[in-house]
DNA sequence: TATTGTTATACTCTATAACTATA
DNA sequence: TATAGTTATAGAGTATAACAATA
């Protein structure tokens, strides 16, 4: 059982060498799905704390591949969106990681792949129903 | 496939819990199992620096769950061995590791699990041979 | 020369607390 | 009062570089 922990491991080194950090790499999977989310619930999408979204979301828009805007409607709040540059590297990003991805998995046939997958939803579904 | 993401997360809230953290736990399970490694091929074992263990088997052996031991053929090297203590420890840790996995794998069917076993194992064991 | 354990140091990631401007 | 974004700060966890003792 204790695989896991190797498992861990495996993916984030996988997610570690695309040049983009993995959390980096969440937080514009998240806005590129998204697009118009706020700081507080992008947050609270990735698990983590507002202020430590902060920096991301700074890096993202230095890196031009994502930009703060104003809503209407509320002034404290920023909606993200996602620049074409940034689309662009994301798809790339998503690309390298796919790579990766498929190498790592290269040696489970097409129906274990599936099984895994169904397996680990099922695991994340229930993530927020356990007490 | 995002799934794998949320799953780590998972994983690591559930390791976190049990007082003792991910990595000492890690470290115990390790001497606990291997008696008598050395530091040096307990910290290739983790996948982290030598100098990083040595504040682990600190705290380890301060609580009194490991001790360094010299060995008669080499003077440079300390074989780590779990105490008495250490291994009641040990053994009560992986009962709340157990526990807090069969809640959250509960709504798998036996068979679903001893597929997801065999899986990650699967994954485990290449992780070697890739280049 | 190479290796073991160690210290010192820096960097990354994250959390907590406090602040501001809005609501 | 409550919330969004922000800043400052501190804590883990890890890596790198250097060192003394030993091989």
């Amino acid at each position: 059982k204790r695989a896991y922990v190797i498992v861990q491991k495996d993916f984030r080194a996988v997610m570690g060498d695309g040049g983009m950090s993995g959390r980096v790499f969440s937080a514009l999977s998240f806005i590129a799905g998204m697009p118009g989310i706020t700081q507080s619930d992008l947050a609270r999408n990735l698990g983590i704390e507002r202020s430590g979204l902060v920096a991301i979301i700074d890096e993202l828009e230095a890196a031009k591949f994502v930009r703060r805007l104003a809503v209407p409607g509320d002034r404290r709040v920023q909606a993200l969106h996602p620049t074409a540059i940034g689309e662009k590297a994301y798809a790339e990003a998503v690309a390298k990681v796919q790579l990766h991805e498929d190498r790592l998995l290269s040696f489970l046939s097409d129906t274990e792949k599936k099984q895994l997958v169904k397996l680990l939803q099922k695991i994340r579904k229930s993530e927020g129903e356990a007490k």
